[in-house]
Order: structure tokens, then sequence, then C-alpha cells
DNA sequence: CGATATTTTGATTCATATCAAGGTGGGTGG
DNA sequence: CCACCCACCTTGATATGAATCAAAATATCG
């Protein structure tokens, strides 16, 4: 296994070549350390960086004109984010950190560059944004179409699921480095709110919660109630080409 | 000109070589017809193609256990869509028609031959995809964020730009091809309530209905209102490779 | 240990859903 | 060409889930 942390998530789709390796390992040549709570990025900043995640939790999120926030999405390490610089010259939305970790920063060039001399990878990388775009429709039918309870326990298990692929921690048991009131700003609630539907998932036996420490204890009645798709579990890899040689 | 309408709409963002026109014309070589309210394809169907609109307005959906339907995406000419069948092997959402029209199917596989043959396209393809997905964020936070009027008119700005770019049609007004059911199943709520927000954007002189015909009155007011963000003015393609030559 | 952030709880209000009933227009078949 | 039908829009009355406001209880941190 390469010490990429990228390329260690690729390798879950793909089996890789040693030249993908080295050129994916090439991207996380700089690091830079982030603090719980540290803005990593502000929207609107100029951006012409990406990141990959190397270790600790983010979060991407919108702040609207009146103050309120709509946090976008939960990143872990193995996580390629800060995209939209690729497409815009500046942030489009803020990044803040969750816990204390390290990040890869490289510059978007480089990206191109890897598009050019790996052909394979940049289909699978616009595969895999693709299927990204899929959680984010899920996401978007949940806050649409879903109550409050149904929110919640979809956000608890995308966190939980997603965690559980880079195979570290347990199967159901995460800590959650999120406030209730994050957790509303996830899911289009108020802090009061979800403290209240998250007592009644507690109640009715679904999850655990001491601290922020949050355990799944009745996955499909929660993955019932939350009508949650584990898309992850079906992405089709078999269809690329084979390495080049 | 070229004749393919995808090449049309990337030359938006780059000019072409001629061999890139030719490559992306070719994913034009099939045509088929729809009509209005047909669905092109449901979601869980076996996939392995995408689409490239050439005529008509089509939508993607979710439809949920409950009976409960999320209009996810309205796509134009010179959209891609289906693209979710480039990470499955099956559609993860159902695409229905809004009107008649043309589309273009090709196999994933020839995605990952542009990819291979020009990886400039396939750069600028990641690019939009990221720029699409920005949009995507915009109209989660639109949901979960943001009251009854400010969705509906983020929905019709969104329609009303992005119709604009493909430069038919009219500078504010659009005859949209929606009920008000799919206004609600777009934003979240009720047709009934859809109506009254409407009923009050005419009322303030926002807006004018007539039929199924809307036209922007005050854009400007709309956007305030709605907290909008024109993202597509902002796609930077400055970075990018030189043509390969 | 005090200070500050977070969670919890209760009372009240509000935005939007739900239910129900007409109204309108356009399309179709007799 | 008319009459009926069906999909869609409109309107009113009522119900409800979640927001808001307020304050106390608890955890966390320096």
């Amino acid at each position: 296994m390469s010490n990429s942390c990228f390329a260690t998530r690729l390798s879950h789709f793909l089996a890789l070549t040693p030249a993908e390796e080295a050129a994916l390992a090439r991207l996380e040549d700089k690091e830079r350390q982030f603090e719980r709570g540290e803005c990593i990025r502000h929207q609107g900043d100029p951006a012409d960086e990406l990141f990959i995640v190397r270790k600790g939790w983010l979060y991407s999120h919108l702040e609207l004109d009146d103050g309120k926030r709509q946090i976008l999405r939960i990143n872990f390490p193995g996580d390629l984010v800060g995209t939209s610089s690729v497409a815009f010259g500046n942030a489009s939305h803020s990044l803040t950190a969750l816990s204390d970790g390290v990040l890869c920063p490289f510059d978007r060039r480089a990206l191109a560059e890897l598009f050019e001399q790996h052909s394979r990878l940049a289909t699978l990388l616009f595969l895999i944004s693709q299927a990204e775009r899929v959680a984010m429709d899920d996401r978007l039918a949940s806050l649409g179409r879903t109550d409050a309870k149904a929110r919640i326990a979809a956000l608890l298990l995308d966190i939980v699921v997603r965690h559980r692929i880079m195979g570290d921690g347990d199967l159901a048991e995460v800590e959650i480095p999120m406030t209730q009131e994050d957790i509303g700003d996830a899911t289009g609630l108020t802090s009061v709110h979800v403290n209240r539907m998250m007592k009644e998932l507690k109640r009715d036996g679904l999850i655990l919660r001491e601290r922020n420490r949050v355990t799944i204890l009745d996955e499909g009645r929660l993955v019932d109630l939350a009508g949650y798709i584990n898309r992850y579990a079906a992405v089709d890899t078999s269809w690329l080409p084979a390495p080049e040689a």
C-alpha cells in the first residue's frame, strides 16, 4: 500500500498501477496542518488549489446573506475537497475543520497534468465526482421531501457509512465532532429541534448518545426511517479501460 | 460553428480545436426522439449510456418510497445528462421529458475514449461537472435555509439564466412547461403553497404569469429575494493547458 | 474555579401542509 | 359543434411540524 491517502481511497474502486500510484502520491507533496474550528478557506477567497484530506474531519458550508448557514458536506481522510476552485478562480463555499488534521494542497494545474498523463485516472475521478453528485441528489431529496427525524437519520447514516469506507473505526459507532447546531445547519433545522428529534431517536432505540459519540443501534430501522440508499456500495468501475502499459 | 450541440455548449467556455469538435460530434452520432411526459429512463433501470440533449426540456427526479417526488434539475439543449450511469451500472434517478425533443445517447466507454484522446476536454468536462455541483450546493442551501418565496424565485432564476446561456429565446421571458405541482416537487413545497406564493410574486410586481409563460419583471429584486448567485458567469477556464497540436 | 459553549426543557408563534370544494381551459369523442 | 372530461389552478378553513423565545442545566476549557 502506498502512503498516499488519495491512492488508498481510489484503490477501493480500482487496482492501481505503480505509475498511477506515483502520480497520485505527487499530489500529496505538500502538507498543511489545521486545527479544530479553523477556517481553511472562506467563500469568495481567491483559490486555485484543491486539497486532499489526509487526517481529520472538515465540512464545507455556505454562509447566506442573512447570517444563516448551510452545511453541504462532511469530509473525511481520502476525500478530494475544494474542487470548486477548478471551475472558478475562487472558493464557492467555506471550508472549516471539525477536528485537528492534515491536508495536502496542490494547484489545479497539477490536476490537468494528471488528466493528461493518466486518462484512466481522469475517468475514475470523473466517475467518483458523479457518485458524489448522486449523494448530493439524495441530500436534496432528504431536505426537500422528508421530515426532521428522517433528515437527521440520513445525515448520521451518511457519516457512518462513509467513515466505514476508510476502514478506520468501528462498524456502527462514531465519535461525531459536531454540535447539535452543526447538525441543524446540515439538515436545515434549528438546534432546538435537532435536540428533540435526537432524543426521540434515542427513546425509540435507534441510536445511543453520550457526549458527541453516537452509536447506531438499529441500522436497519434507521435506514427505513431515512429512506437511505448506500450509493457507495454500488459503484461500478468494471467498464474502465485497461491501465496503460 | 459545428452542428454538435455539445460542442456549441463547450465552446462557450473554451475555443475548441477542429479535432476536439470532431471528437465531440461523434458522441452525437445516434439520435432518439422523445415526447412530452415520456419517461426516458426510470430510476433503477440498468443503464450504461449517457445523453446529450439536443432539443427540448427534461427533468431528473427521485421517487421516494412514500410516493413523494423530488425534482433534482431541469435540463436544456447542450446539457449532458444521465451521467450517474458512469458511476453505477444503473440509473440513480428518473429522467422525464417536459417537452417534445431529441437526445443523443452514447455508451460510457465512448466517454473513456474521449478522455484518453483529448485530455483537455476531460479536464473541461470535470471542470463543468464541478460547476454543476456548485449549482447543486446552492439548491441545497435554498431548500435548507430559505423560505417558500425565495425557493421559487431561485428556481425561476436558475431556469431563466441557464436558458439564456444557450442564447435561444428572450432575456427575461420563458415559457416554462411545468405545472405548479412540478415546481413544488422541485422546491420541496406543495402545489397549493406554490400557487399562493407565485400569486404574491405577481402581486409584488416581480413576475408576470399567463398560462405557463413566466416573465421576470424585476430581476434585481428577484435575485435579492432568492439570494441567487449566477455561478455560470464566473466559470474560469484560463488555466487549462494549451490544446494539443 | 470561573467563564463560556452547548444541551435541554417549556411555552408560544408561524410557515407551510392538509383537506376540501369550486373554477378554468383545452382536448376529445359523440 | 357541443358537451363532457380531465388536468390544472384557485381559494378557504383547519391542522401541524418546526421555529422562535426564554431560561435553566450541564459540559468543556483555560
